[in-house]
Order: structure tokens, then C-alpha cells, then sequence
DNA sequence: ATTATCTATAGATCTATAGATAATGC
DNA sequence: ATTATCTATAGATCTATAGATAATGC
């Protein structure tokens, strides 16, 4: 069993009409981080297959050794987006000993991290208009999930606590808003000047106060 | 001088292959309206000028003889959803007998309702990746500015009035992000039950909030 | 004559597949 | 033999223009 060769040694296939990247990724990573760049920037309807593979390296059919096409690519990097917050997420809700109002700073706090941090702003993703659709059915049902748990964690705030279910639905709807609002904001003014990690503990603060604590 | 005949009477012109739509609005008017509906829908790219045209009751072609393509319906789209609150921004600006709180919630709860009333959560063509293009600067331009008018509000407020620049900075994105996050929620949720009204007094509320008032 | 439409189409894409090719592996 | 790539292309778009046509206006 040979081990997985990243180095630039000897390739078993046809040798590439290009160079390799040197990013020593895989090419499936290759192409996820291309994509990703070119998502994020262009969009997905205006982002053409012959680009992501261009980008990554390789042909334009190449890329279809690697995935299903360019739906395959999207899926994938709106799981990778909301799948870490979602884990911290329900770490937050089984912990018991931490103040309620404290689990929620954090989940904003790491939440903002994830959609602001990172190279290319994936938060923005979240925008694109094909999202919507039924086919990103996956990656709704995990949003959905960490929206339960704001609104869990909201509910278990002094604050929070005495609110009817429609007054709980309507701060939980101002928070997750305040949070992904942050992706419109650093979208439009991507030079800012604050760090992510100010920024995301300032969402957070913002945050609770929109709750009420 | 004839007057614009706006009911189903006699036209100059070739008539057209299907029947006219029952909107009673003029043609340009209904490309618009087709543009805004599918554009909010499915995004810029994925909408066709043949998409448009047929549902504005007329053929591919006969587009061109109102608009100079799609380009040309998202940029008054765009500035058609930001030139109302911008008047507004200024209005308040100028009113130096109420207080700044009072006239910050004003432009949060009209900003709302123009970004989530309409027939088509006009909003959502914010969040569209082309928008961000140089084609568009107009808007942008006006959206700055509405921008602006946020800040200077803000620090016109008693919590406000004492924040470094820095701060101010941070709590107009903060704002501006909550105003436009909105747009997101709505996205994710149209069959919401509160009314656009309500929803739009509640995120002012929370804005206040955000500032420290 | 003027106008609002139509049909037809050139030229430029873009996606996904078919099948060839050039490496390594055994 | 297996693998990773390539080239080539069919089929399906989509945009913008050219030029024809069918009304009203005078």
C-alpha cells in the first residue's frame, strides 16, 4: 500500500498539460479551493466549470474524475461552513455549568469567526441565490439546527427566560440576523481595518444586548 | 398629443403573439416587475432575458426596444430600493428638534419596510454576487451614503456621542449589518407570521439596543 | 410614416461525455 | 493493467442584432 504522495515525485496518469499548483493539495482540495475563490467572488451561475479547473491546475473535463460537477463543489463547501459551528453549537448546549448568557457570547463570537475568518469570506456563500434551492436540502437542515440552538440558549438567559414562544421566534431572528448580517457588512467593506477576532467578540456583545441582558 | 393609453384599446404596432398581461402597467414598467420577481428568485445570471421578456408578456426581442439589457433593469432596481430610504435618511437629518434616538428608530423601522415589503423582498437583490460589480456604482454610491446618514445618527445619540471613531465605526456595521440581516431572515423564512411592520418596529428596537441607548 | 412588435439567426458560450494518451505498477 | 489526465465535441443554451411585418397616424 503506497502511502499518499503530496511531494511533487512521480505521478502514476497521463502527466498534466499544465503545472501542478504548488499548494500541495490534493486536486480535490485544489478544486474545492478554487471554487471557493471563484464562488465567493463571481458567484455560482457566473462561475463556469472550465474556470474552477483552469484554476486548480487541470482541463475542464479533468475536473469530472474528481467530483459530480459543480453543484457536488457547492454542497461541499456550504457543509464545511456550517458544520464546525454547529459542533461547538451543541458542546455549548450540553454544558451546564457555563451562565446561558456567557454559551451564547461564545456561539456568536465563534459563529462570526467562521463566516468572517478564513480566506475567502465563505460566509458569503449563504448569499448566493442557488442556495435556496431543494438540492442544498442538507446544508439547510444544518442551519436550521444551530438556529435551534440560538434560540435555545436565548430562551435559558435571565432575559430570555420570560419571553412568550413568538417574542423567543423574533429575538432569535434579530440575533441570527445580527450574525449574518456581519457577512453583507465585511462583503461590502472587505479592507477594514479591525481584526476578525474584534470584530466577532463586538457581534457578540451587540448580540446580547439585542437580547436584552 | 395623444395620452398614454393605458387600457387594453387600440395600439400602434405589430401586436403581439401572446396576449398582454392584465397588470395595466406599461411594458417597461412590466419588464421590471418580471425582472424583480426573477432576479429575487433565481439570481441575476440564471435569469434570462427571455425569461424576463415572456413574462413581461412580450418576446425575447422586443425587450431590447425598452432596456438595453439586464443590466440595465438590475440598476434601476437596485436604485429604485435605496433612493426612498436615502430621502428619508436625509429628512431626518435635517429635523434637528427630535431626538436622535427617536429619529435612528424611525430610519431602522422605514429601512425594514422597504427592505422587506414589496411584493418581492426587493432586498434580497442586495445579496445578488454581481451587484458588487463597478457596473453598479451608482447604487453603491447611494447606499454609502445612506450609510453615512446611520453614523451620524449614532453619534448624535447620548450613547453614542462619546465613542472614539473606532467604536463608531464598529457600532454603524453592527447597525447597518442588523438592518441588512434582516434581508437574510426573511430569505430564509417568508412564511413568517408576524408582519412586516411589526418586525421592522422590533428590529429598531434591537438597533437601539446595539447603540446602548 | 411611424411604431411596436415579430421571426430568424450569428456568435459565443457552457456542461458533460466519449474516447485517446501517457504515465506508473506488476 | 490501472490511472490521471488529455483533446474533441454534441447538444443546449443565451444575448444581441438584422430585417420583416402589422398595426395606427396623417
Amino acid at each position: 500500500m503506497g502511502a499518499a504522495r503530496t511531494g511533487a515525485g512521480r505521478r502514476v496518469g497521463r502527466p498534466r498539460a499544465a503545472q501542478r499548483p504548488d499548494s500541495g493539495l490534493e486536486p480535490r482540495e485544489e478544486l474545492l479551493a478554487a471554487a471557493a475563490e471563484l464562488f465567493t467572488t463571481l458567484g455560482y451561475a457566473a462561475t463556469s466549470t472550465r474556470a474552477v479547473a483552469e484554476r486548480a491546475g487541470m482541463r475542464q473535463a479533468s475536473m469530472y474524475h474528481y467530483v459530480s460537477g459543480k453543484e457536488e463543489l457547492l454542497a461541499l463547501l456550504l457543509e464545511s461552513t456550517v458544520t464546525p459551528s454547529l459542533a461547538y453549537a451543541r458542546d455549548l448546549l450540553a454544558d451546564d455549568t457555563t451562565p446561558a448568557e456567557r454559551r451564547l457570547w461564545e456561539l456568536c463570537r465563534a459563529d462570526v469567526g467562521v463566516l468572517c475568518g478564513g480566506a475567502h469570506n465563505l460566509g458569503v456563500l449563504y448569499l448566493l441565490p442557488e442556495v435556496r434551492d431543494e438540492r442544498f436540502a442538507g446544508f439547510h437542515a444544518v442551519r436550521a439546527e444551530l438556529k435551534g440552538a440560538y434560540r435555545q440558549l436565548i430562551a435559558a438567559t435571565a432575559a430570555g427566560g420570560a419571553l412568550p414562544e413568538g417574542a423567543l421566534d423574533l429575538r432569535t431572528d434579530l440575533v441570527f440576523g445580527l450574525i449574518e448580517g456581519v457577512i453583507l457588512v465585511r462583503r461590502s467593506d472587505p479592507e477594514r481595518s479591525v481584526s476578525v477576532s474584534v470584530f466577532a467578540e463586538a457581534t457578540a456583545d451587540a448580540a446580547l444586548r439585542v437580547v436584552g441582558v
